[in-house]
DNA sequence: CTATAATAATTATTGTATGAACTAAATATG
DNA sequence: CATATTTAGTTCATACAATAATTATTATAG
């Protein structure tokens, strides 16, 4: 869903947008899509299973979009549900192997990326280009 | 639903994704959603009703979007849906009085963060940094 | 002219995101 | 200790975006 006003604002938007297409479009071609590639990031650098909770606070989203993603990753057996034993309300996310190794072939994709943009981008600095986004958020 | 990468690729996804959360949050208050404040703008622009599916190719987005889309506006009364005599498949989206007001406050809504943004990046050349930007869509 | 193609819009299904209402369990307070 | 509050997770309703399948109409080819 396209926007056409010539603005900063829009440029913004639009380029964030177009990148997140792209990659969306690649991560597509091995099953994933930003929202469970983005949960999978989060699990596989945990290195312990995280209550849904935690999940939801680190991926800044609502824990009703969790249990939703979690039942997705669950069916393919990228996840796995285990129970708390110390409280009995939380459940924890682990990572299955199978995740695991779908997140590093994401990350392979966002490196091959990461790459592309830097030929892009190849004239300006780098550093003080995400300096300048990063001033956005 | 954010992504912690620290790469220029997540910088910008990143960047364009709390500006469209905040623009949404502004639009919000006067009852639009960035998808019914972009039709608006588009019908707006037109000076003529269109045709849902020239609403989508400028929109570029499916057309089952723009049905459901056009649906929930309707219902809002921001615009009505009337047939085409010379197309008897066609039917074309009029922006309503109340539509048309509603896309202008939505304009100042976007003139004011695009000020606000503005101020953010006053230490960078704007034209320069909103050219990087183009070249990644 | 008739059979076939392409086009316009809708419906249905799925994925993603939010908020409200709910249940169960843990914690805090009187 | 009993009650109230908070926290964890799910369910439900709604919005939005995409795909596939369907219907109706128009355009094209033989």
């Amino acid at each position: 869903m396209d926007h056409h006003k010539q603005t900063t604002l829009f440029s913004v938007i639009n380029a964030g947008n177009a990148l997140e297409e792209k990659l969306s479009g690649e991560l597509e071609r091995i099953g994933l899509s930003m929202a469970k590639y983005g949960a999978l990031c989060t699990l596989a650098a945990a290195e312990e299973p995280l209550p849904l909770s935690v999940c939801a606070r680190q991926m800044t989203c609502v824990k009703s979009n969790i249990t939703q993603l979690m039942d997705r990753l669950e069916k393919d057996e990228l996840i796995e549900r285990i129970p708390d034993p110390k409280d009995r309300r939380s459940v924890r996310a682990k990572i299955t192997e199978k995740g695991a190794q779908l997140q590093k072939t994401g990350d392979e994709i966002c490196a091959l990326l990461e790459a592309e943009l830097a030929q892009t981008l190849s004239a300006i600095d780098h550093k003080s280009f995400r300096e300048t986004l990063h001033k956005i958020q």
